[in-house]
RNA sequence: GCGCCCGUAGCUCAAUGGACAGAGCAUUUGAUUGCGGAUCAAAAGGUUAGAGGUUCGACUCCUCUCGGGCGCACCA
């Protein structure tokens, strides 16, 4: 990538400069190289001047200036440098290139921003976990459709990445004996008129269940069945491990991972409880592992579930949860150092999701939307888009006609439209030249600006895989929308002047690589006629 | 009370400590007898809640104030 390059000539601009006593010997901090907002200041710009300057003891001009000097800049990626202002160094592309990448692009396709960053590392992404208690609300969208999203972006970034979905499912658990009091009319915790009528289908009533967990359980499969079919069909998500928390009973884990704190000391007994020693981690308080009567926490039982995580050798555990998860977060993470685990565990968590006028979004009867009502109503490619243009931070207050009317107007339709548009010109044109093209034609302002976009890819890949803010993807694709539809209208492509009409045809057949790349990553589709 | 998150254009949201705080929608105006107008160009819209501090430089980091959300169970 042009930007790495970049750097290493920077890096060696300085090290040439202290060897030859233009500037003195201090540790060259970490190079940091962007793309400037405004285009007169070049296609990348470093600050390094600047941060230097104290240490170097000169001015952040003479810096950028020695720097400068020092550049042996390789004419092939480089077309000039320029010093300006307060001290920035600036970077243009030379179009020789820009030119190339078009090339390139076409040769490496569908794997184009495909890179290594990840290579032999695994990473387990946990995401949704919606208890089996009811279907998924619009809240619950933010993390499937982050989650999704974030998983492809590693995936591209060349991690291994193992999709997990946790279902609470035990029958121990108190969620699930509320959910069979429901069902034995003996609570209402979770009734609405949903439920009755599923527990009317499948005539409940007429079963006979031996305790409160074992009527939960049964009607959690046949809710949590739906909600499988509702994310694998209709939110075309793609999980590689369904965990059931039962699963951890039978194994015995959770006896397991208990005895291996115990042999730590970070066990103790108090009112009958058994407790766990998180203060010895910084937490203000410990935590209750085993209730009195015996039974286990959520708490043990979701550290049985990372234990098993942690063991099998993940280099990043990702869990994305919601926001009324957050005080867990701290538990997790001294539960993590307890059990010695080496790799990062990265836990995210998405804001709410407010109803307009300030109601809460429970699950109580009428101040749930279902997230599947969104999507009937606004469509699969809108909510995607709607969702994943938001930061997991920003506290989202939801209005559904706003939705609707927003949806209309959707940006995602903006940047299908550009994919659409070209596979058009694409079917009229009907060339199945195999001359060489020349890329040198390539030299409008509009077409060297798109080619700018198209190669950003791999640097929004990196970036993202790195920080996880994946709102860089939809931003990212309606600016490659934007330039291709500003060069479609600048640049006619089908002309009688056959070489610069390949040659264009070369550049829009890349656009439309990267622009089905990107929408991939999103989990948006990719229409060749709208 | 304590902890975490947030406050940016009329609305919905962006902005790895960088240059003039940007998009979309809404508003106003202009463009093609068009390879798809679901497009392009432009105008207008801001004391980044407020006050201090750190820095060559702060929407971003620190402190305080105001306002909002979410947590603070032997629920999950």
């Amino acid at each position: 990538m042009a930007k790495e390059k970049i750097i290493n000539l920077i890096e060696k601009a300085i090290q040439q400069a202290q060897e030859e006593k233009k500037l003195m010997e201090f540790e060259i901090p970490e190079i940091l190289v962007e793309h400037p907002e405004n285009m007169e200041f070049g296609d990348f710009s470093t600050n390094i001047a600047m941060r230097i300057a104290k240490i170097a003891k000169k001015s952040p001009m003479d810096v950028a200036e020695i720097i400068n000097n020092q550049l042996v800049v390789d004419s092939k990626i480089l077309g000039k440098v320029e010093v300006s202002k307060p001290g920035f160094i600036n970077f243009f592309i030379s179009k020789r290139y820009l030119q190339k990448q078009v090339k390139e692009i076409l040769e490496k396709g569908d794997e184009f921003g495909q890179l290594e960053i990840g290579k032999n590392k695994k990473i387990n992404i946990e995401f949704i976990s919606g208890n089996p208690t009811g279907p998924l609300h619009i809240g619950q969208g933010r993390g499937a459709f982050f989650g999704d999203c974030l998983a492809n972006i590693l995936r591209k970034a060349g991690y291994k990445v193992v999709r997990e979905y946790f279902i609470n499912n035990a029958k121990n658990s108190n969620q699930i004996k509320e959910l069979g009091k429901t069902v034995l009319g003996k609570g209402v915790s979770y009734s609405n008129d949903e439920l009755k009528e599923l527990m009317k289908k499948h005539k409940l009533k007429n079963k006979k269940f031996k305790s409160d967990g074992e009527a939960g359980y049964f009607l959690g499969q046949i809710i949590q069945k739906q909600n499988r079919n509702f994310i694998e069909n209709k939110l075309k998500i793609k999980f590689d491990n369904w965990a059931l928390e039962e699963d951890l009973y039978k194994d015995s884990k959770l006896d397991k991972a208990y005895k291996l704190l115990e042999k730590q000391d970070l066990v103790y007994k108090k009112d009958g409880a058994e407790w766990l020693k998180t203060t010895k981690f910084g937490d203000k308080q410990d935590w209750v592992l085993k209730r009195a009567t015996g039974s286990p926490t959520y708490l043990l039982s979701d550290i049985a579930y990372h234990k098993d995580k942690f063991d099998k050798k993940f280099s990043k555990v990702i869990d994305i949860w919601g926001a009324d998860h957050q005080g867990h977060v701290f538990k997790m993470k001294a539960v993590a150092k307890m059990l010695g685990y080496r790799g990062d565990l990265d836990i995210l968590i998405c804001q709410v999701v407010r109803l307009k006028g300030g109601l809460k979004l429970s699950k109580r009867k009428g101040q749930i939307i279902t997230l599947e009502e969104l999507i009937d109503e606004v469509g699969m490619d809108v909510a995607r888009y709607f969702y994943l243009v938001k930061s997991l931070d920003t506290q989202m207050e939801f209005d559904m006609a706003l939705a609707k009317e927003q949806s209309e107007k959707n940006p995602v339709y903006y940047i299908q439209y550009a994919h659409a548009r070209i596979s058009s010109i694409l079917r009229k044109a009907s060339i199945k030249d195999k001359r060489v093209v020349d890329y040198k034609l390539l030299d409008h302002k509009s077409e060297l600006n798109l080619i700018n976009q198209l190669i950003r890819f791999s640097e929004i890949i990196e970036d993202t895989a790195n920080d996880y803010q994946t709102q860089r993807i939809p931003k990212y694709a309606t600016e490659l929308a934007n330039a291709f539809h500003q060069f479609y209208h600048n640049c006619k492509v089908i002309s009688d002047n056959k070489e610069l009409s390949s040659a264009r045809i070369a550049l829009i057949d890349a656009t439309k690589i990267v622009l089905k790349n990107t929408l991939d990553l999103m989990g948006i589709t990719v229409p060749k006629k709208m």
